[in-house]
DNA sequence: TTGTAGGCGTTATCAT
DNA sequence: ATGATAACGCCTACAA
């Protein structure tokens, strides 16, 4: 039922050599023998069995993608990004789930160098020691996408700088009192560049920072819409609320709206991301938009020069940002 | 810097066969030797090359997964469950996103089979002739998820009862104007069987079916929100709508609030799938669950036991869905 | 232009 | 308990 290349060999009356070459097409093959190898190909229905090419080869023409998880509304589109450049240049891609468990990241990380990836691509909010000399260690290139570490390949946004222009815009539009609801605190991307935009914002127009109307969050739907009743339930609630991820942007809005506060009269709400859902939901959601797919995109065509042994102009790119403006600010 | 397991016997001062004995630890070796070899792959940070024993026992561990695509919402969550239960089973999974392209399928098909996957898990709302064959003719077990086709193992829901009860639901409340925004006419999950649950329940009820509050949709948002306006800016506009797809039903969920109608007051909304969006969005949505996960874990789990060779006690297999009734009905 | 043969890194059979 | 050695299916000098 399955056949290699010896059975096409014999099938058409010529030496493996010569099967693989036209598989390949490799070498000159005289049109001739190339369509009675052709034709003995089809007949047997012959697949070439790319292990063993690989084996021999060295090179798998597979490649490894980690992130937290694909069922949080931000990766699967920048999954898709990876998945659609590395599909122009002929590599599949392992699916990995870490959870951002350092267990995970490290376990999967072992698999993958087994199973002989020729790259991967990388994504979680924080790089441990312990990993990073993992990946230092191993000769597989990595590219890191949406966080960064030492002089790896990376692509990112300026999130420090994305979250300060959210705010000002915020401010501009006569906010006083601006909140935030920002990641976890341990978090360099999310927690501490996002606030620290925000802190920043603040700081140049003169306004006060108050702890009061700082929250941390954890980036899904239920700690964005907790720490959104709280903030809302104050005697002096905040006009606006800076969002540091769209998810939890959209739990605030689900306590707004339970409390018949007007958005964005009574309250501004701005998020961060731009998640497929941010422009359905309604009032549709402000958002800073990170170009996610083209982060996969970008990031995975970075990659594949890594492994062409093209010239990188920069080993690490900085992706632009943008403001969405909608309903709810 | 990469070693092998020659590197590793040299080291340790025995064979390979040895050595490979104590990495798999297949047959008794002294722990003495044992002890020496351990320590050699430690030293040497040998990691074992999974191409080379996969070409030569005949299998990879890694299967495949063919998702129409990975950045719509219903996705990720079937992935999830996959790949959970692939990773216990030490299986890696290879993603593919075919955007339900006929040529795509085959083309990710030809592929799967190249690297040797052990195993293809397979979604798609329509399983052509073509790939039906290849699908046949091919020796890798596959099973269907959400999808069904001749005798091939799958996992899937009643579409029909499911949508004849979430409509019987509408009229038990009231409702003497149904409307349904279906999938596409040739899709016999989406299209068809979801729409013909729509027309069972209105005949049990003895209401008349009336093509005018009848929309083909295209699952996504847009058609959802263009069907929602259609159907609401008529004259005697229907007071509820099935919609055959959550994405969609937040489309004329959008379409109702930004014409001040009421939900659901005015007007009932019920959708399909149960998405992480749908509980999330305000008002939140009421919608028949689809056991996504668990559609995605099962499925993995009856291929490993075809690929263990155990008795599946029913190569079909029925998942149960619920209906969740929120803030839209 | 075509064929022969060695080797990619393992596992597994067969001796020892 | 351990070691040689022949596969696994393919690619690629090298030879013819």
């Amino acid at each position: 039922m399955k056949f290699n290349i010896k059975d096409v060999a014999r099938k058409a009356g010529v030496s493996i050599s010569t099967v693989s070459r036209v598989i390949n097409d490799s070498k000159a093959v005289r049109p001739k023998t190339k369509a009675k190898v052709i034709e003995a190909v089809e007949e047997l229905g012959y697949k070439p069995n790319a292990i063993a090419r690989s084996l021999k080869i060295k090179n798998t023409k597979t490649i490894g993608i980690m992130i937290p998880d694909i069922s949080n509304q931000f990766f699967p589109e920048v999954v898709r990004g990876v998945e659609d450049v590395a599909n122009m240049y002929e590599y599949n891609i392992f699916l990995c789930n870490t959870d951002l468990d350092q267990e995970k990241e490290i376990q999967y990380f072992g698999i993958l160098e087994e199973k002989q990836v020729d790259g991967i691509i990388f994504m979680g909010n924080i790089i441990r020691e312990d990993l990073a000399k993992r990946f230092e260690a191993c000769d597989i290139p990595i590219v890191l996408i949406g966080t960064d570490y030492g002089d790896m390949p990376s692509v990112t946004i300026n999130n420090l700088q994305a979250s300060k222009d959210a705010v000002s815009y915020l401010i501009k539009k006569g906010h006083k009192k601006v909140a935030i609801i920002t990641g976890k605190a341990y978090d360099p991307v999310i927690g501490v560049a996002r606030k620290q935009g925000y802190i920043e914002a603040l700081k140049e127009a003169g306004l006060e920072y108050n702890e009061g109307l700082v929250i941390e969050g954890g980036y899904r739907f239920k700690s964005g819409y907790e720490g959104g009743k709280k903030l809302l339930d104050t005697e002096d609630r905040p006009t606006a609320i800076f969002v540091a991820s769209d998810e939890m942007a959209i739990g605030v809005i689900r306590a707004a709206l339970e409390r018949d506060i007007d958005i964005p009269k009574e309250l501004a709400i701005v998020g961060f991301d731009n998640i497929d859902m941010a422009g359905k939901v309604y009032p549709s959601l402000s958002t800073v938009a990170q170009p996610m797919y083209e982060m996969g995109a970008i990031g995975m065509r970075v990659l594949t020069k890594i492994l062409n042994e093209e010239m990188l102009e920069d080993r690490k790119v900085l992706l632009n940002y943008s403001f969405i403006e909608r309903e709810s600010s």
